[in-house]
RNA sequence: GCUCGUGUGGUGUAGUUCGGUCCAUCAUGUCGCCCUCUCGAGGCGACGACCCGGGUUCAAAUCCCGGCACGAGCACCA
């Protein structure tokens, strides 16, 4: 029956999960542009991350490109930080390869958007309101025009002067795009596009008294770099709303508009730039790469990857829902792709030493082994151990255990600090333990971020071939990165993951 | 309060446009087993979800209505 009414039911597909990300509205191939518009305040976080990663993804799908745009138009309240517009691109570059194909700066282009403005008084669509906030907010609230709207081209054009000039105090007199008042969101209603502020910019001094606010800045910038697809976080909403009023008012077409609801990752809370940099400011924090922090630059530091990160948010993909997310999952799309480059090296945290008894005879003379680097055979090569010593180092933890086998090398029983090889070939179930022989073996220190905290492990690793920025993976225990190896100093390791 | 948005396993995601191929995808997680050599690795397996209530239909995660929950915006910040 059901063959009758709906055949290809009977011989049903499991059917997969779409791999990268959706398609694009409207977008064609090599034609599209797309814009990743930070406030230069900090350097990149895991929350810029996504932005990045996605932006980037979609150019490269379409052949399009990303604007790299500094949304810098503020110097008061989110003044920027002069240092952080070549950290972003750095990071930036460092996250995708390649450096954004257009770099701008808004606090570069102010006359575009002074131009601009003021071709939207001569137009008529937008006006000099000389209200307070507060008296607008009440009068917007209410439905009502503020008795500055009906006033003329002219008159308008004289206070822009004015303002232009400096010669209207900051708060006075602000610039705003005619909407409709009785708009159901009281949001839109006659929005804000310019206003004053006679501080002294960090890039560009004070040769601009009236300065742009994101959303007039904004729009006139994505129409100027002609881009095609906008992506951005879902509290902007409005801003969309706002921007297609201005854009029709133009007589331009606002580009498509794609959202992405808010991203928490447990391990660290939320991303506020400004509250890192009064943490770090106040001593909290060595700076800006400090382990516990979510900024790019500590992530590559513990040795995260960069083409990991952007796997991670790709498969995240583009959904307006909040999500928190576990730095767990991320560090499983980082081992994932760092695992087949990591050699392997021993390293024994509370170390306990104790004494081969080997017996050497004819079928086992070696008191040279070799372990290979990569026990998939993905790193050529070997580590050589001398044995000449006749100590070796094990975990406190394991000498607890009678009988273990030596990864690599022999069964042993270990009694009173005495090592007695039973067996060369692996005989029984018992514990297989990481070990090294003392000789080889070198001072280190592990550094372990958890939340606030910073943990140190010591213990002594085997000292074969290691190198500042090597990610080694340290057998049973996890991945870490070479960060120091002073000559009289103990080796210092930074965690990455398991 | 007003405006807007979102609800699929512990977490994240696919599927929702055009109802059947979905007793719902994949990853992560947890648990278990295996391992001729990392028991914090690797291999294998299991667990676990369509917010709720109605409606339409032979058939609803998917369409309609009504709830509920959560989030965001309502700055002369970005």
């Amino acid at each position: 029956m059901l063959a009758a009414t709906n055949p290809e039911a009977l011989q049903r597909e499991k059917q997969k999960k779409r791999v990268g990300l959706k398609d694009l509205p409207n977008a064609q191939q090599g034609k599209v542009v797309l814009r990743f518009a930070p406030n230069p305040n900090g350097p990149l976080t895991l929350g810029h991350a996504r932005g990045v990663s996605i932006n980037s993804e979609y150019a490269k799908m379409y052949h399009g490109k990303v604007v790299l745009r500094f949304d810098d138009t503020d110097s008061k309240v989110k003044p920027p930080m002069p240092a952080a517009y070549d950290w972003i691109e750095s990071d930036y570059e460092w996250l995708t390869g390649a450096k954004a194909d257009i770099i701008i700066r808004a606090s570069d282009r102010i006359p575009l958007y002074l131009d601009h403005a003021e071709q939207m008084l001569t137009g008529g669509f937008g006006y000099v309101c000389r209200c307070s906030a507060a008296a607008f907010k009440q009068l917007r609230d209410g439905k009502e025009a503020c008795p500055c709207r009906p006033r003329s081209v002219e008159d308008n054009l004289i206070d822009w002067e004015s303002m232009k000039e400096g010669n209207i105090a900051e708060g006075e007199a602000v610039v705003r795009v005619k909407t409709e008042m009785d708009l159901p969101n009281p949001a839109l209603r006659d929005w804000p596009a310019l206003r004053i502020q006679h501080s002294t910019h960090p890039m560009v001094g004070n040769r601009f008294k009236v300065w742009p606010l994101l959303d007039f800045q904004s729009a006139i910038e994505d129409h100027l770099q002609g881009v095609t697809h906008i992506i951005r976080g879902k509290d902007l909403m409005d801003s969309t709303r706002k921007q297609t009023i201005l854009y029709s008012h133009f007589g331009w077409t606002y580009p498509e508009t794609l959202y992405w609801g808010r991203v928490k990752v447990y391990e660290f809370g939320g991303f506020s730039t400004s509250g890192m940099r009064a943490e770090i400011e106040n001593g909290v924090y060595s700076g800006w790469d400090d382990a516990r922090l979510p900024t790019l630059r500590a992530l590559r530091r513990r040795g995260f990857d960069a083409t990991a990160l952007r796997a991670f948010w790709i498969d995240l993909g583009l959904t307006q829902k909040d999500i928190s997310v576990s730095l767990q999952t991320i560090e499983a799309f980082n081992a994932k792709e760092i695992d087949a480059n990591c050699e392997r090296r021993a390293f024994v945290r509370n170390p306990v030493s104790l004494e081969l008894r080997t017996e050497m005879d004819e079928s086992n003379p070696m008191d040279m082994i070799s372990v290979p680097k990569h026990p998939d055979g993905k790193i050529e090569g070997a580590r050589i151990w001398n044995l000449a010593s006749q100590r070796i180092l094990i975990e406190k933890q394991d000498a607890e255990i009678e009988t273990i086998r030596l990864k690599d090398y022999a069964d042993i029983s270990n009694i009173n600090g005495r090592a007695t090889v039973q067996s060369w070939d692996r005989s029984d179930r018992r514990p297989i333990v990481h070990w090294i022989p003392e000789n080889m073996a070198r001072q280190a220190e592990l550094s372990i971020p958890n939340g606030m905290k910073l943990h140190s492990v010591k213990g002594m690793i085997e000292d074969f071939e290691l190198n500042i920025g090597q990610i080694i993976q340290l057998e049973r225990v996890g991945f870490a990165k070479i960060e120091s190896l002073a000559d009289d100093l103990p080796v210092k390791l930074i965690w990455l993951h398991n």
